[in-house]
DNA sequence: GAGTGGTCTAGACCACTGA
DNA sequence: CAGTGGTCTAGACCACTCC
């Protein structure tokens, strides 16, 4: 079509109506019947102009019950600055816990940690191919729910006889036990990029066929690098906070 | 389906042979009606197949061509601290140039302006309903490919009478307009969230199917937004870079 | 003009959910 | 069970690209 495909227009239609607020969080639209005699479509069209919506994250197709406005962002991740800052980890914060706290989330994690070679992260961390890393592979919920997939690298030699190998880090968090060791943090980047789910992710975040948020967080310090922590988020129910002051 | 719907076993046939290189990049897929053929199926069946390869990012549709292999990722990196820094405002360079610079790529852009009443922008910028915004709404190009869409919206009261309502903002880009009158950037804010694109987006970046990445900046000048800029890039070309010192 | 993908129709049957 | 969305068919016409 030249001008406006129909779908695009009924698509458009709805997605203003949840924009003004005629249709609220939660609410269920028209069925795909209804929505078929309303704009005098077939059910192709009524439904290609619903997966539109589905794919920019505004609605949420339940199978056999019905189409939905989608609920806000679940989770605002804090500033990344402060998140890890130390003043949190002397509050006994760690990140995550941070947050369910600012946004009444109930938190729960599972985590699973084991050693292995640094192989490829060898040049990352400026170590042996052989060494061995520490690798603490988690999954957070945030009500029960799969948020984030978090799995995070230290070399061992700064983890050996520490909380880092086991399930608890305790209080602080990661970073606080290399400060008790003296290893000072000094710096963090985060690369950021989006693509789609493979098959796992996309069963453990469940049903939503919408793209992931990619981190890659390295943590320094001086100019070794002591973490490197790939993080996988939900693109739909998530939301990446960065601030830094003028330069 | 229980086990796996036809369109998916179709994909999945497709791209296994992506993936083992019985297809290579900028190889043309069979028509649709070959696949038909092939597999059995409906042309509707096929071409939800087809849209599951398009949004996984593996192939691209060319209207009235074909559908082709899509080539691999180009990846640009923005440190988005060192690029909205005063020393490059200094060295006349607008972000986007800067880049192109030191990444090799040839830059272009088209720009619209306008002016508009600040609606649901006049609680983020403190000012009243009424009050009129300067919208710049620009297309980033890399040697000639669309790579960002960006829609900045400044308050009229600060741009009125200066190049940010003309089409060209001049050496140093928008910010170093605004330091000219004695606005002071102060800080800035930038959220970060993936989506699908909707079919206009599509249809500007070009083929590829795969997920934006969608980042809404705000800058400060003490307690006042001067300016809010909503971003969309390619989540397939586009890695975000932030850093940051420990505190 | 020939061949491709883009949109659309009018039906059908199946799978899931909840009362 | 009724009602919903998920998948699929077999056609049709249109829009785009290239020769």
């Amino acid at each position: 079509m030249s001008a406006a495909a129909k779908y695009q227009e009924i698509a458009a239609t709805l997605r203003g109506q949840i924009d003004r607020g005629e249709l609220s969080v939660g609410d269920q639209l028209p069925t795909e019947q209804a929505l078929q005699e309303r704009f005098d479509a077939s059910r192709t069209t009524v439904r290609q102009a619903l997966k539109e919506l589905r794919d920019a994250g505004l609605v949420q197709m339940r199978h056999g019950v019905g189409v939905f406005v989608a609920p806000p962002k679940v989770v605002r991740r804090l500033d990344s600055r402060e998140r890890l800052s130390k003043a949190r980890r002397n509050a006994n914060k760690a990140a995550f816990l941070a947050e369910a706290d600012a946004q009444g989330f109930t938190p729960s994690s599972s985590v699973k940690v084991w050693f292995e070679p640094a192989q490829d992260f060898a040049e990352l961390f400026g170590i042996e191919e052989g060494s061995e890393l520490c690798v603490r592979d988690r999954v957070m919920r945030a009500d029960g729910e799969p948020v984030m997939l978090a799995v995070s690298r230290l070399p061992r030699e700064i983890t050996r006889g520490t909380a880092l190998e086991e399930v608890e880090t305790g209080p602080g968090g990661a970073l606080a036990r290399l400060e008790e060791q003296g290893i000072e943090i000094t710096g963090h980047e985060e690369i950021v990029s989006a693509r789609m789910p493979d098959a796992n992710e996309r069963q453990i975040f469940g049903l939503g066929g919408g793209p992931v948020l990619v981190v890659r967080r390295r943590t320094w310090s001086g100019d070794r690098v002591v973490e490197v922590n790939d993080m996988v988020m939900p693109g739909e129910s998530y939301e990446l906070r960065y601030a830094w002051d003028a330069v």
